[in-house]
DNA sequence: ATAATAGTGTCTATTAGACACTATGTC
DNA sequence: GACATAGTGTCTAATAGACACTATTAT
């Protein structure tokens, strides 16, 4: 095991959203109230994102601690997953210098219900969060935001079976503004990513066709689908 | 300072790229034939990208040490830098698990003559590479590629001084098709990202107006902006 | 004048937005 | 029937592409 003056400490972190009745909400852990023995753990009684370490015996990347995370911390297997950043430096750990290597999730409102040791927050009336992990979450969602402009992202945050009306309150959740009905299901028809099933559900009015995601469709990107005009500032060094 | 069980192996290297003739090259370095002392080097006479280990006791994040990289390894001053991934695992590196964040960073061709130890190559025709560093360098092309169709990354590899012909044409290079001229221009005044500097710049036919990035100008990401079906795969968990 | 490249005018095809209309269910 | 929501038809405005035309330099 190499651990020398060029390791750094690394724990592997994971920003889980779903949408609650419509919200963005993101999934967190407390920590404990005490210190546990003789270490001292920073943060008592804050919030944190569900996070680990690599094992390097068994993880054979990062990828698949991300998996094991999810799924022992969080009880949780996720649609999408993808690397945020690397944050890093002397001052989000009291412990010293350290790296976070964080992550977006995306999980559908059903698996919400099942995730055991979970607390869910609106990512609008956040707790008191321990290390950067709300920064993590504001960039995380950003970039959900930002993706969902140019691209068929929110598939990923239905459930398995949801009328067209659903994914077009779920586009104007994140996009913050509403959608023209008839642009909305030109753009998702032009994507070719979603198949109706043949069955309706209804509620209130006429009842509306289910879709289900198409089989093995890929996360599709157009130019200018929705929306307007996303920006993204850029980093100069 | 920390180095346990949860430290990994840290690197920070920079898939640095410029357009040398119109075409993309990237900036790499030989690595030593023959071992040094008593540690031996892994990949001895490859060729590897500019890169370096994080100064906990100076570098405030990485962020610090890619710049100081550049400047120690490549003697380079980047308009444009950006993490690219973490990539890690337990195969990348023969003396057991490792990380290494890449980074993508652009350069003007000016900078390209000033670079002391860096010998440049076409992405397109690369030598025997270290590491993972190929995949690096694939998925910053790859990164950049796709960013300028639909934003003014490309800005960040011309000179100071630059034609309107002389942007289209890295646009054109960099998305691999021509754009047609009325089209273009239309973009890039309606991005308000350029200046004109009232100067002309005479070769063969009509000289043509000189244009400078505008003070203060950011990365401007429009709908549509440049070309047709941007696609990037999904990473499904 | 001719060649070469810069820059503009303008027609047309395509696409996005608005919005009214029809359709299908419940009460 | 009224009401509510789903889904479609279609006009219009905005935009993108094509491409010809004018402009300005060198030889």
């Amino acid at each position: 095991m190499s651990t020398n003056q060029f390791s750094v400490p690394l724990s592997i972190d994971v920003v889980v959203l779903a949408l609650i009745e419509g919200g963005l909400n993101v999934a967190l852990l407390k920590r404990p109230d005490h210190s546990i023995g003789d270490a001292p753990e920073p943060f008592p009684g804050a919030w944190a994102l569900p996070g680990g370490t690599v094992d390097k015996e068994h993880d054979a990347d990062t990828s698949v601690t991300v998996v094991r995370v999810l799924a022992q911390k969080a009880g949780i297997q996720a649609h999408f997953a993808e690397q945020l950043r690397l944050f890093s430096g002397k001052d989000r750990d009291p412990r010293g210098w350290s790296a976070a290597l964080a992550h977006v999730a995306l999980v559908s409102p059903n698996s919400v219900k099942e995730g055991g040791a979970l607390t869910w927050f609106s990512v609008d009336k956040l707790p008191r969060l321990a290390f950067d992990h709300e920064r993590m979450i504001q960039e995380a969602t950003l970039r959900v935001r930002n993706k969902t402009s140019y691209s068929t992202l929110p598939l990923y945050l239905m459930d398995d079976e949801f009328t067209l009306s659903d994914l077009q309150a779920v586009y104007e959740e994140l996009l913050g503004e509403p959608q023209d009905k008839r642009t909305f299901r030109r753009m998702v028809d032009a994507m070719e990513v979603v198949v109706p099933l043949g069955k309706k559900r209804a509620e209130r009015g006429r009842p509306a066709e289910l879709f289900q995601v198409r089989m093995g469709a890929q996360l599709v990107i157009l130019p200018g689908a929705f929306s307007s005009n996303p920006t993204i500032p850029a980093k100069t060094i």
